[in-house]
DNA sequence: AACTATTTATAAGA
DNA sequence: TTCTTATAAATAGTT
């Protein structure tokens, strides 16, 4: 009763799915599979990757490598040079060996925002912690290709600052409706 | 002469590559790879995506779906169905059907910025064309799920804004250095 | 850029 | 929901 192949060709048509269930089944699968593939692309070629997914019901998801952390570091420093930054990639990369980790780890991000919008002051924090150069209204002219890449790093440094803020406080409800969560090996 | 298997076992060690030129070519299949996965997610589960990566090299790359015109036209609309935003997003993917396009229409924008980059007043364009909602520095507690999203929108629309600047102007130079370019089949 | 031996990803099923 | 498994897709090394 396990020779069959009743499932026609197994291949995928490329419309949405139809069936909210398998709809949901399919983006926690291929999501999981996008991080691990990003994590990849880091540890093999030292890549930088960030990733977010909305889910069918709109749930934000986000992958970022290496830590958020380490590039707004390199951000504050002027001039990495090339092997440092491998370097630290590499050992970013060896913080979350599995990709179900990389899974929790990130995905606890919605979780935490969402427990954390009664706080305020985030992004206040965030505004006063950083001198007052207004970088978000920076011409671009003065922009060379390393300044490009630190407004990127900029934006990103945005989202850490959040992330951080939200850490110190303590993490509640858990209330993911389809969120696979899968117990560490 | 075809048949003989000399590759062991073609099974890649997860480190970073040494040999250069392979690590370049890793690089573009694998990025390649993550935004047709990134695409068939929008198309199967009506999720929307954004994915960056860094080369090895230090240059950016970018993909989104669905066009970060319509993330910003939902943005507009205060209350934007589900239902019409599925829709949206199957439109958005008609207008790129192969992977070959995505990598194209998207990888151009860091040719294109750094030809644009001696153009100057685009993000200047950017906040004069908004009102003065200072959106950044807008407190987390007033932020309900959905204006939690919005702010997501908000980021990236200052990245459309960028782009739509960008296009205005004439695009020049083309000179990705290991960019695999695949014409349509 | 195209090919191919294998490894991965994955849609159904159990 | 987690584990299998038949099949499709991705990919590293070549040509």
């Amino acid at each position: 009763m396990a020779g069959r192949q009743t499932r026609e060709s197994r291949r995928t048509e490329m419309r949405q799915i139809t069936n909210e269930t398998s709809r949901f089944i399919t983006f926690s699968k291929r999501k999981s599979s996008i991080y691990k593939k990003s994590s990849e692309l880091v540890t093999l070629c030292g890549a930088e990757v960030g990733f977010v997914a909305v889910s069918p019901a709109g749930k934000p998801f986000s992958f970022a490598h290496p830590s958020i952390d380490t590039v707004a570091d390199r951000f504050l420093n002027r001039n990495p040079p090339p092997n440092n930054r491998s370097r630290a990639l590499v050992e970013s990369y060896h913080q979350v060996q599995s990709t179900n980790e990389l899974n929790q780890q990130h995905d606890e991000l919605y979780n935490q925002i969402k427990a954390e919008k009664a706080q305020g002051k985030v992004l206040k924090q965030l505004t006063e912690g950083k001198d007052d150069f207004e970088w978000w209204a920076a011409p671009m002219e003065e922009l060379n290709q390393e300044e490009l890449y630190q407004m990127k790093g900029r934006m990103e440094d945005l989202r850490r600052s959040l992330l951080r803020s939200i850490n110190q406080q303590t993490r509640g409800e858990a209330s993911a409706s389809f969120q696979g969560r899968n117990s560490e090996k």
